[in-house]
DNA sequence: GTCTATATGGGGATAGAC
DNA sequence: GTCTATCCCCATATAGAC
């Protein structure tokens, strides 16, 4: 009982601390301390600090995977043996994350500097998850879009992922530098704007 | 002399390190190290480590906005009182950091994780040099798409760095994810890719 | 300007009492 | 499971000889 607690906790902080400060810039003593517990608890609970950064990773992941999956199998069941159309696939990948954020305002921010940190490790784990979205991404827009280039639909796909991570990690950027033109409060407006982009995008004439 | 070239030389091998395993990862022991210098020798030509990194980012950042500005400049003066076209401003915007790759791998990777990194101030200064071409970019934009509400330019052009930001740092992991058949050796290709894609997704129809 | 030796502090991990 | 004391290593920065 207790042990579970201090172990939630200690995925709380350290979530919100990695996505405040950074994940190497984070000591196992800034966690304990602010979790209120002793240094021993994360290696003790998590082996090696690593261990607590896969364990703060992996517990979001899984149901992000598990969410994106599920709206694409309902997609696939409403049209029979039509195509999905663009704009509900890149719905399906964008937003489930959104979502996430709404839940859980530090794993994102987090979340995005991982998918280029410099810690192989750690990027194995975030592409690693993302992976199975991305083929399955692809091979729902080949069907959409089936005069497109395979290489042309996965470099798209690279775009509308770069766009949504940027927006994971910097909206707040944009609100301030637009002077609060750009509302970030809203995160259905948010979704339907990445969406609209990036199905534009993805639909765009092919130069081959 | 001297001076200059050991100057010089650790600034090389710490943009190489930095874009290799991270700022915060990389000691001054091992700059100093893989350059032939001596440990204080950081600490004399920058003062702390954090003069190094503040150096590493300046020297190219200066040139890069040079260089945007210059090909904007340029198509204002061929198209007189017209509107410059989408594809030409997301062309002015995108085309010179992904020339920059080519002329040195190394540091766009580094420039991208600075975009959301931890430290403050390490972004300040990147988004500093980022903010006098957002706002030539929206300005130019607005002419161009004179229909379009102000806080959809905005978020379109945030959308377009994150897809710019997201090849810099993640576009050999694309290569590999599509077993080679995105070829990120071709500048010129990955830059009308990019210009293609965005483009489509400024001009889309606004929802508002 | 170059370099060595060192000051000082913080890091992750663990032993072992409770 | 909890917690303290401690081991050992590595970080940045500097003093001072050359």
């Amino acid at each position: 009982m207790t042990g579970i607690t201090t172990k939630e906790n200690l995925l709380d902080t350290a979530e919100r601390l990695f996505a405040e400060s950074g994940v190497k810039e984070t000591s196992v003593r800034d966690i304990t301390k602010a979790a209120g517990s002793h240094l021993a608890s994360v290696n003790y609970h998590f082996n090696t600090k690593y261990g607590l950064i896969r364990a703060v990773i992996t517990r979001r992941t899984g149901p992000l995977k598990k969410r994106r999956f599920e709206l694409l199998d309902e997609y696939e069941a409403e049209v029979g043996d039509n195509a999905v159309p663009v704009e509900k696939i890149i719905y399906a990948l964008v937003a489930p994350s959104m979502e996430l954020y709404l839940e859980n305002p530090h794993f994102l921010r987090f979340a995005g500097r991982m998918v280029s940190d410099p810690d192989k490790e750690i990027r194995r784990i975030f592409l690693g998850e993302l992976d199975p979205v991305f083929f399955r991404v692809k091979d729902l827009l080949k069907r959409a879009l089936p005069e497109m280039p395979e290489a042309e639909i996965m470099w798209r796909i690279h775009f509308t992922i770069g766009a949504l991570i940027h927006t994971w990690t910097n909206h707040s950027d944009l609100e301030l530098r637009s002077g609060g033109v750009c509302d970030i409060t809203n995160e259905a407006e948010i979704i339907e704007r990445i969406v609209t982009f990036c199905s534009a995008g993805l639909k765009a004439p092919s130069s081959e």
